[in-house]
This record gives structure tokens, C-alpha cells and sequence, in this order.
DNA sequence: GCAAAATCATACCAATCGGTATATATTTGT
DNA sequence: ACAAATATATACCGATTGGTATGATTTTGC
């Protein structure tokens, strides 16, 4: 890995949970130079503006989101409990979402639909990709004879799931409260566990 | 109304959506004075700070909600009825929600839960009232025998509506498929079918 | 190890930010 | 109708915004 590879790392790791935080707008070039110690010169001979600092942040928040529900998911045998990770996980490690700003799908989509397509795009293909994972999980475990209920329609209830959990998040954010967080996923696994 | 209460409703009216569509941070003063057609001195005269433009914007859009669902609400008799406003209530006005930029709730939740305590607050307050009112409904349909499902646990089930209720709203925006948040409230009409 | 290439720091830019002082215009109560 | 009070417009403030030109410093390939 070059030099200008490693910068450039350093300068999403360390600027990605401030986005998550703090926003687009309401991060400015000054907290990305505070936030790394490097200075303009070097921001921008990494980045192009920063439209491509804030893209960047938002892959690698999602992708490090989705890197632990895949190690955990590729452990379960079962369709439904590849479904139950979720859940599951939001619950456990909710403090540590936190911590981090939350999760970046609900904070860039509520920002960007409005006012910036770019990032507006990058978070519907994501939310798009993991609702065809969930369908996948469903449909597969319905011909796997797990899930049983009758009409299951594999889209519908994976739009639900993603809303719940969601809207979870953005609950227990804005009271502070985890419990309500893991109150809700037991709703979330009742809906789960009535697929059967 | 005086003058001066006149004007202040007026910028509030202008203001409310450029709030919910652009987030406090993205939204300038000079964006207020192009909205309104005032100027800042017309402005500062009304309003201690944008602060308070910000505050009082996010008042509005939320009443505004709120009285569109709260007279539908009084419409119908049964608490099961009251509760279903929300699922059609959603499905039907979601294009004048889009226009308004979505719902206040999740929008100010997601920006101001890390940077903005007074405006954090109000969105938590808002929340957990309108979790009231549903557990409220939920719980006075157990006592009127509309809901008889075992162990229903009206706080947590009014989360949850809230949770797809909201998800979902993000989810349509994001996607600018509003089919889509017709097919989850379905969903949410099943989960309050379920306790009967 | 050395020259070419890339990275990074410094200093600067115009534009915009939220906010204010002051003067003018408009309401207001009498 | 008139004077006091209020609302609004103009012009300005220092600070900060995203971004750039330039030169010093490292890293890189040979």
C-alpha cells in the first residue's frame, strides 16, 4: 500500500464517524483537518473536493456496518437464523453504533434525498441491495421448508424488516434509550419467528 | 393578530419546508430571506436567532402532521379504527409529504440528535407523546375487548408502529417509490390486525 | 543514492456564514 | 390625526466557508 493509499485511509477513518455525526454540511473542511491533523494541502491532494471525503465516509461506514452482520450471518445454518442476526446484533451492539454517530443509512438518506443526488443514489443502492439480501434469505428459506406461513411475499416483508429496524435506530438515538431498542427488535423477531 | 404575529407566522410558513427539506445546518439565512422576501433586519426582528426560526419550523411542520391525522382520528369509534389511520393516512398523503420534504420527525431526529440539544429535545418529546397516544389506543382497545391477543404490550407495540412507520417513510424517499410504502404499511395493518 | 514524482504545508482567495447597528417606514393606541 | 412604538431595510461586521496556487518535503522507481 502506497503512501497516498494509507493517507487516504486515514483520512475516511477518521472523518467517517463525523460525517455520520455531524452531517454533510454540518461538516466542514476545518473539522477534517482538526480530525486527521493534516491540512488542506493534504485533504485535497488525496480528495478531489469534498463531495468525494464525504462519498467516501459513507462506503466505509456502510461497509464496516456490513462486514459484521456478513461474519455473523455466514455462521448460521439456517435462512432463519440468518434473518435473527439482525435483530439480534442491532440489539448487542447498539452502544457501539452509537458511538459512531449511528447508522449512516438513515442519517445520509434523511440528508441527501433532498439535496444531494450523488450521495442520495449511493444510499438507495444500498438500502435497494440489502432489501434483495433479505428477499434472498426469505425465498430461500421458504424453499428450504423453514418458513411456511401462507403468501409470504419475500419483498414486502423485507421493506419491513429494513423500516424497523431503522426507524429502531433513529427511536432509541434520539431518547438515548437502548432498552427501546431492544424492545423493538423483539417485535422484529416475532415477525420473524410468525414466518414459520 | 398584529402585525408582528402575522409576519412570524409567515415566516414560519415560508420557512417550515426549506427546514425539512434542507436540515438546519443546510438551511441559511440568506435561504430565509429568499423564501420569505424579507430581509434580514425583518427577520432578526421577529426572531432572536435562526435558532429560533429553526425551533419554531420544526413546531409547525409537526402540528401540521398532526392535525391532518388527529381529526381523522376522531372520526372513528374504535380504538383498532384510530389506530389504522396511520398505515392509510400514510399511503394516502405521501406525495404531499414528499412535497413538504417528508416527515419532520425523522428529518430533525437524524441531524440534531449529535449537534443540536434543543432541537434533540423537542424531537424526543414529540416521539414519546405520540407513543403515548398510541399505547393509549392500544391499551383502551384491551379494556374495550377490540384486542384480545395474549400479552399484548401496548409500549412496545406503539415503538414499533413508530419504527415502521418512520422507516418506511425513509425508505420511500430515499427510493422515490412510494409503492413501496404502501407495500409496508400493509405490514404495520397486519400488525394491528394481529391483536385482535 | 539520486532524480523524478508525488505528497503535504503555507498562505491566500472570493464568497458566504450568522449576526448587528442604525436609519427609515409602517403600525399602533389614543 | 398624531406621537410613540414597532417593524423593516440597508449597510456593515468579523469569522468561516470550500477551494487553490505555490513551494517545501517526502516518497518512489530505478
Amino acid at each position: 500500500m502506497s503512501k497516498a493509499e494509507r493517507t487516504k485511509n486515514f483520512i475516511i477513518e477518521k472523518t467517517a464517524p463525523l460525517f455520520n455525526m455531524k452531517g454533510y454540511s454540518g461538516t466542514s473542511m476545518s473539522d477534517i483537518t482538526a480530525a486527521t491533523g493534516l491540512t488542506k494541502g493534504s485533504i485535497y491532494g488525496n480528495f478531489e473536493n469534498k463531495d468525494e471525503v464525504a462519498i467516501a465516509a459513507f462506503k466505509f461506514n456502510v461497509k464496516e456496518l456490513q462486514d459484521i452482520f456478513a461474519s455473523e450471518i455466514e455462521k448460521q445454518t439456517t435462512y432463519k437464523d440468518k434473518l435473527l442476526v439482525y435483530p439480534r446484533l442491532y440489539s448487542d451492539y447498539y452502544d457501539l453504533l452509537v458511538t459512531k454517530g449511528g447508522c449512516p443509512i438513515i442519517n445520509t438518506a434523511t440528508e441527501a434525498d433532498d439535496t444531494h443526488p450523488v450521495l442520495r443514489k449511493k444510499v438507495e443502492n444500498t438500502i435497494l441491495a440489502w432489501k434483495d439480501k433479505l428477499a434472498y434469505f426469505i425465498e430461500q428459506g421458504i424453499i428450504a421448508g423453514e418458513f411456511k406461513a401462507k403468501n409470504i411475499d419475500s419483498e414486502k416483508t423485507a421493506l419491513t424488516i429494513i423500516a424497523i429496524i431503522e426507524g429502531a435506530v433513529m427511536i432509541a438515538k434520539i431518547t438515548g434509550n437502548s432498552s427501546k431498542l431492544s424492545n423493538i427488535m423483539l417485535s422484529l423477531t416475532k415477525i420473524i419467528d410468525d414466518l414459520e
